[in-house]
This record gives C-alpha cells, structure tokens and sequence, in this order.
RNA sequence: GGAGGGAUAGCGAAGUGGUCAAACGCGGCAGACUGUAAAUCUGUUCCUUCGGGUUCCAUGGUUCAAAUCCAUGUCCCUCCA
C-alpha cells in the first residue's frame, strides 16, 4: 500500500495543497513540519493524531520536524469565538519545557525546533519591509478564521499570526529543506499563507495536506472529558482515565479511531471491525483501541495495568491497587462523618448541594451499595479489608486511601 | 474624535421597578433502559446549618423595593470622521 493510500484509507488526509502531493508523498523523501503552541504544559489527546502521524511518515522514510511555537505561543492563534487571553513568558517557557520534554520522550530521534529563534530577532522594520509586503490585507481578510472574527473584533497581535506561521513555514524550507507542513484542519489559513510566502518570496513551491477534526458521532469535538481535556501527562491524566475514556467511545466511531489513533494495520483493524459487528457488547475493538493508545502514550506496562485495573473495577466491581483514590484519615473514620462532607472533603463533590443532590438521585454507592441518606455517617464500620469503594454515577470508581 | 447599540448563570438567549435565584434552548450531572456504547424517557443544574444567604460588568445613587431607573467608569460591537 502506497503512503497516500494508507493515509487516505486512515481518514487522515482532509485538504491537498496541490494534487502533486501524493505523487510526492510516495516517490519522494520530504522533510516536513508540524506545530504546536505552548498554551499549556503538557500535550493532550488533540495532539495525539499529529504525533502519530510523524510516525507513520517517518515509516514511509520521510523525515519529521517538530516545532514548538515559543514564538507564536506568545501571540496566539485566532481562535472563531474570541480573542485569547495572552499568556506570559515565563509561562510560555514553562509549557514549552513541559512539551518539549513530553515530545523527547515519545520521539527520541526527532528534530525539535522553536520558532521563538528565528523570530526574536526580527525588527519591526525588517518584520514590514521583509515580510508584512508579501500579505495583502484582502488576502488575509478572506482566511475563514478572520472572517469569522471581523464581527466580535480581532486584534492586530492575532492578525498577524497567521504571517508568523508563515515565516517558520519559509525559514523551516530555507534551513532544513522543510518542504510539507501537516496540521489539524483548522490550520488550512495559516498554510496556505506559508506556501504563499515561499512561493512569493523564494519562487519555490511547498507542500501541505491538513487532518480532518476528529469529531464524536454528533460532530462535536472529541476529546474532552467530563473533568476537561485529557492530557498526556500521567499526573493530570492517568493512564487508568485515558484508557477508560477511549474503552469508552461510541459503537460507531470505535473503528475510525482505530485507524486514527493506533498503529494498527487496516488489515487488523478490518478484522476488530468484523467481531465489533457480530458481538458489539463484548467490546473488543474498544479495548484494543485503549490499550493501543495507552501503549503509545506511557507504554506496555502501564497499559497493561490500565487494561487490569480497568476490569477489577467494572467487571469484578472489586477493589483495585491502581483504581483512582481518595484519602482519607483513619481518625476521621473513627469520628465518623456524614456522606456529605466526606464527598465535598474527598472533592468527589464539589459543594454541599451538589453532593446532597447526588446522593438524594441515587448517584451515590458505598462498596457497591446505594446510599440515599445524605446524613449516613461513614466510619470505621463500612470498611472492607482496610478500604472501601465510593461509586458515583454509572462509572466513576475510587478507592479509599486509608491515611494513618 | 462623533453618533448609536450592547454586557444576564458553563454557553446561547429572555426579562426593562415588586409575583426574579432569574423563562427557554444547549451543555453538565444523576436515574431508568443497556453492553462501562448510542438513542430515548425522567429528574436536576449559585451557596446553605434548609431558617435563609449572595448573584444579572464595576462603583456610587434614587426607591419601602432594582437585573430592571440615574451617574460615573471598564470592556465590546456598528456606523461616521
């Protein structure tokens, strides 16, 4: 199978910048790019597809760079609704540390660059003569992301993002003969800007193809959590929760993501496809699917233990070393404390309301046992074998910590 | 610089002196059904010692009473210069 065709049949390939690109991509040896703001310290599972992707290219013998945009980390990419708040360098520094470190890990052989280098000296003097030439405002009021923001209001920091990108783009070809940049969809507008650059300015021409959105079945986004983003992090995010959230994607989407977010080969996943068919509720595409990815993001072992907490809790409803905890002082379960409190003290609730009106809905079990009164005092008696299982809703599990 | 419009709960959006803790939709959470899926239905969605307390950009003011009226400020949008 050519690279294009298995990009293709992956669901990976959303817009060409020219048809020549797959001609290219499977004859050629391109260097290319992909990018990332520093807006937070770690990366999150919205990364995931661009990571991945540098390996499957890199399979095909093309050749990865990695930017970190120190740079345009500082400025911010328009987003559609609003303006960012800027972020500060210290900040920037700080992600861009934490990112560079995450990426080292995943990809220890590939080239990571940061823009803020190569921008940081440029004058706004040369910024205009050298470059702001090249961008016809038009041009640049034509991009769908401006257009969308010209109603709520943009400022002239995140209007010239788009020229920013384009000149990492440019200084990536000049140096390292970048000549393909890949990027999520959204990215379109600021690479068509960069080709542009390279075309205007240095008469050559660069290559681009962006990935389609990775959507749930209802087109919202994927990859949010009911506590927010999903982070590669395993200290804000641990495997055991990145497993359970991919075992729970929806039946249809459980094969596109397969394909997005796993190395598995089509010829694999065809067959997973087959049984998820015949024997939906055994779930066995979606667990391959999250061992898969939690394989890739901490590892063999850490899967593993994912995949075996994962079962403790929901298969044999038991006690688990590796579920998620809350601690909890022994002197407290002698005093004994009402349900309440001890869902607001273990942060299970956020507020006396909340956890009371959890309780009250029946969204509360003690090892396994639904409690309804909101007064029952929890102490030394509900212990089983030193600990005990707090539930709320249908799948969120902890296991108390007994602190001495 | 001038003229006009706007800021309401996570988001969108009603409300224009008391009956407003604030309609409605989305989102969130929980329950039922199920397969830790989807769809559907139901409940719920500021805090609370369940008495009440604190909210409608901010600060002052008018009033028995303000999200609603007035003043000033901040931010945003539209048009003109």
């Amino acid at each position: 199978m050519t690279c294009f065709e298995e990009l293709k049949k992956r669901g990976l390939i959303k817009d060409i910048s020219s048809p020549e690109i797959e001609k290219k991509l499977n004859e050629e040896k391109m260097t290319f790019y992909i990018g990332t703001d520093p807006t937070a310290d770690s990366l999150h599972i919205g990364h995931l597809s661009s990571l991945l992707i540098c390996k499957r290219l890199a399979a095909y013998g093309h050749k990865p760079i990695i930017l970190i945009g120190g740079a345009t980390g500082l400025i911010g990419d328009p987003r559609p609704t609003a303006e960012r708040a800027m972020i500060t360098y210290e900040e920037v520094h700080h992600n861009f540390e934490g990112l560079k470190k995450q990426i080292e890990k995943l990809f220890p052989d590939v080239l990571v660059v940061d823009n803020y280098e190569w921008s940081k000296d440029i004058t706004f003097i040369d910024y205009l003569r050298d470059y702001g030439k090249y961008f016809n405002i038009n041009y640049m009021l034509n991009k769908d992301i401006i257009r969308r923001r010209l109603d709520e209001g943009i400022t002239y920091t995140e209007f010239s993002y788009m020229i920013m990108q384009s000149l990492d783009f440019m200084h990536l070809y000049q140096s390292n003969n970048c000549t393909m940049q890949v990027a999520g969809q959204d990215q379109w507008g600021n690479i068509t800007a960069g080709i542009e650059l390279i075309r205007k300015k240095l008469n050559k021409e660069a290559y681009a193809f962006t990935m389609p959105l990775v959507t749930k079945k209802d087109g919202t986004k994927f990859g949010k959590s009911e506590k927010g983003a999903l982070w590669l992090d395993k200290e804000k995010t641990s495997p055991y929760e990145l497993y359970q959230f991919f075992l729970n994607s929806e039946d249809e989407m459980v094969i596109p993501y397969l394909k997005i977010y796993t190395f598995l080969s089509l010829e694999e996943i065809e067959k997973l496809a087959q049984k998820h068919q015949e024997k939906p509720e055994l779930r066995e595409a979606a667990k391959t699917l999250a061992f898969e990815v939690v394989k890739f993001v901490h590892g063999e072992e850490e899967a593993l233990k994912a995949q075996k907490t994962s079962e403790e809790v929901f298969a044999h409803k038991g006690i688990s070393a590796d579920m998620p905890a809350v601690d909890v002082a022994k002197s407290v379960l002698e005093q004994g404390i009402t349900l309440v409190d001890f869902l607001v003290e273990t942060k299970i609730a956020p507020s006396k309301s909340e956890a009371r009106r959890l309780i009250i809905q029946g969204g509360i079990s003690l090892n396994n046992e639904k409690q309804l009164d909101p007064n029952f005092i929890v102490d030394n008696n509900i212990l089983k074998e030193e600990s005990f299982i707090i539930q709320k809703g249908k799948k969120n599990y902890w296991r108390a910590n007994i602190l001495p």
